[in-house]
RNA sequence: GGUCCGUUCGUCUAGGGGUUAGGACACGUCCCUUUCACGGAUGAAACACGGGUUCGAUUCCCGUACGGACUACCA
């Protein structure tokens, strides 16, 4: 019998969440719903100086937005409360004396200065400093001080960190579920803070601790995380729980849309899409633009995104929520990182908004029209549109008599034919029993054929003469929305303007 | 610089020792249509390079190149 399966989200309260932090929370979200478990979302916030006001209301709602619930965790309590990690502060210094104690770790008294200037040096001589077993017998720490000595360095209230004695020469072993066997020589680890002078512990610390606690089976997180995974690795070696320690699956990065590099805002900017999930308010006031007031959909968000380092080696291409979670696997993902390119994501926008109803999208789009009215607009610009807000956009100019010619198709087409089948079509709009879309088409055909005009001869400067532009939707729906004394105004000013 | 990870059409990707290397987005052309869009059809478009292994490598191995991440008392 299998363990049940609990995975976490755990991002830090720094500023606006990430899309690509969306989709590693979905694949967490994704595997835990395929097997039964628990989705928990942790927030990390060790780092005072970097917590971000609202960045936690942020993590939640946009959450919430693309349909990813949390069984446990921040905003909705558990088992293993608190889930802020700011909140367990005194854990956390236990484990790391339990490791003091077991020699397995020590005391350092060091200053940042001071390794900051020993960086420098050995870096402008061409090599690299590290913290570890080659270095930190001359290094300023329990290691090299007398027991006497460090005591009377803590006593005094001097700061210190603690630091993980690495091993001097061992191949760590890490099963990544995407990277397969990771090989790492523990020479070239360092010997990582684990407990910062500020009494708060550092990620690794707290994320191992915390894991271990929660019971975490999954640690499913980005590839950034990989490098420091064997120092995870021997975190839970120290503690003695390396037999449940959780599996681990390191996701591929999301990358510039062009160029090369990680994806960042300011690609976001410069290329005008957006890269947060939600509008975000940033510290100095100024907005950052987000998916969902864009007008994504949720359902193209989630869809997207799990698309991107991931397939189910099917050729079918829209998925649900549900259908991914029937279908996803951690064995899929692939291992090279993704180029973030909106254009599949407003193509997969573009077939979800198709998929809403007509009634739907006229309540939220045109709340101010009458609703069988605001349905047949809806069903006029739904699959002409890649985002739902352009619905209203439209209407808007649909139902706002033109001041403006297209002037290619007046020079084109603007005739005598023109305008003796529009003034024709003008006289007998009156007479037309009942104005909707087939009737009229009806009266206008039969009534060209009498003056002998062909449809298609008039058409393109009817729908100028109407609305102003050259392309649009179905032009009799268009009419019978606009209602016969518009139409016949709109015609009329266009005969007169145009002569 | 060091450590680790990666590399199939422009992009997201399927595939995996013998395939016409498949799909989707974007792009081109055509059809549908009163126009645009939708839809349909169709086209152009890829296995980074060099060595092995093998009867045969895009697929396995090794190098090289290129890209990425990490290299903080940030996560």
């Amino acid at each position: 019998m299998n363990k049940q399966v609990r995975v976490r989200f755990a991002p830090s309260p720094t500023g606006a969440l990430h899309i690509g932090g969306v989709r590693t929370a979905l694949y967490n979200y994704l595997l835990a719903k395929q097997l039964g478990g628990k989705m928990l979302l942790r927030i990390e916030d060790t780092d005072q100086t970097r917590y971000v006001e609202g960045a936690e209301e942020y993590i939640l709602e946009a959450l919430a937005w693309v349909g990813i619930t949390i069984d446990e965790g921040v905003g909705v309590g558990g088992p293993h409360a608190p889930y802020r990690q700011s909140e367990r502060k005194p854990m956390y210094m236990e484990y790391a004396m339990k490791l003091i104690n077991e020699g397995k770790a020590y005391y350092a008294f060091d200053t940042s200065e001071e390794l900051d200037a020993m960086r420098q040096t050995l870096e402008s001589q061409g090599s690299a400093f590290t913290y570890n077993a080659a270095t930190r017998t001359k290094l300023n720490n329990s290691l090299t001080l007398s027991e006497a000595g460090t005591q009377a360095k803590l006593d005094a209230g001097e700061p210190f960190v603690i630091r993980l004695k690495v091993p001097a020469k061992e191949e760590i072993r890490l099963k990544d579920i995407i990277r397969d066997w990771v090989h790492v020589h523990s020479s070239t680890m360092d010997d990582k803070v684990l407990m910062k002078s500020d009494g708060m512990p550092t990620y690794h610390l707290a994320n191992v601790v915390d894991d271990h606690l929660m019971e975490i089976t999954h640690v499913i997180r980005g590839e950034e995380w990989l490098p420091s995974a064997p120092l995870h690795v021997l975190l839970y070696r120290a503690f003695g729980w390396e037999d449940t320690m959780p599996q681990f699956a390191h996701l591929p990065l999301l990358l510039k849309p062009e160029g090369n590099g990680k994806l960042s805002k300011r690609d976001a900017d410069s290329g005008g899409f957006p890269i947060f999930p939600l509008e975000w308010t940033n510290p100095d006031g100024t907005k950052s633009i987000g998916f969902r007031e864009e007008g994504y959909l949720k359902e193209a968000m989630v869809n997207f995104l799990a698309f991107l380092g991931w397939n189910p080696g099917t050729e079918q291409e829209m998925f649900t929520m549900d259908e991914l979670i029937e279908a996803f696997s951690l064995e899929r993902i692939n291992k090279a990182g993704a180029k973030f390119d909106v254009s599949k994501a407003k193509w997969y926008n573009q077939q979800y908004l198709k998929l809403q109803s007509d009634e739907e999208l006229a309540k939220t789009y045109l709340p101010d029209l009458e609703i069988d009215t605001a349905k047949k607009i809806v069903h006029l610009f739904k699959e002409r549109v890649t985002f739902p807000q352009e619905i209203t956009q439209e209407t808007k100019s649909l139902l706002t008599a033109p001041t403006t010619y297209d002037e290619t198709i007046i020079a084109a087409k603007w005739n005598d034919d023109a305008r003796n089948g529009i003034t024709a079509f003008v006289n007998i709009l009156p007479s037309i029993e009942n104005f909707v879309a087939d009737e009229i088409k009806h009266s206008l055909s039969s009534e060209l054929e009498k003056v002998g005009i062909k449809m298609g001869k008039i058409m393109q400067m009817l729908r100028v003469a109407l609305t102003g532009a050259n392309a649009g939707p179905d032009l009799m729906l268009s009419m019978e929305i606009m209602g016969r004394n518009e139409v016949i105004e709109r015609l009329n000013r266009a005969l007169r303007v145009l002569g």
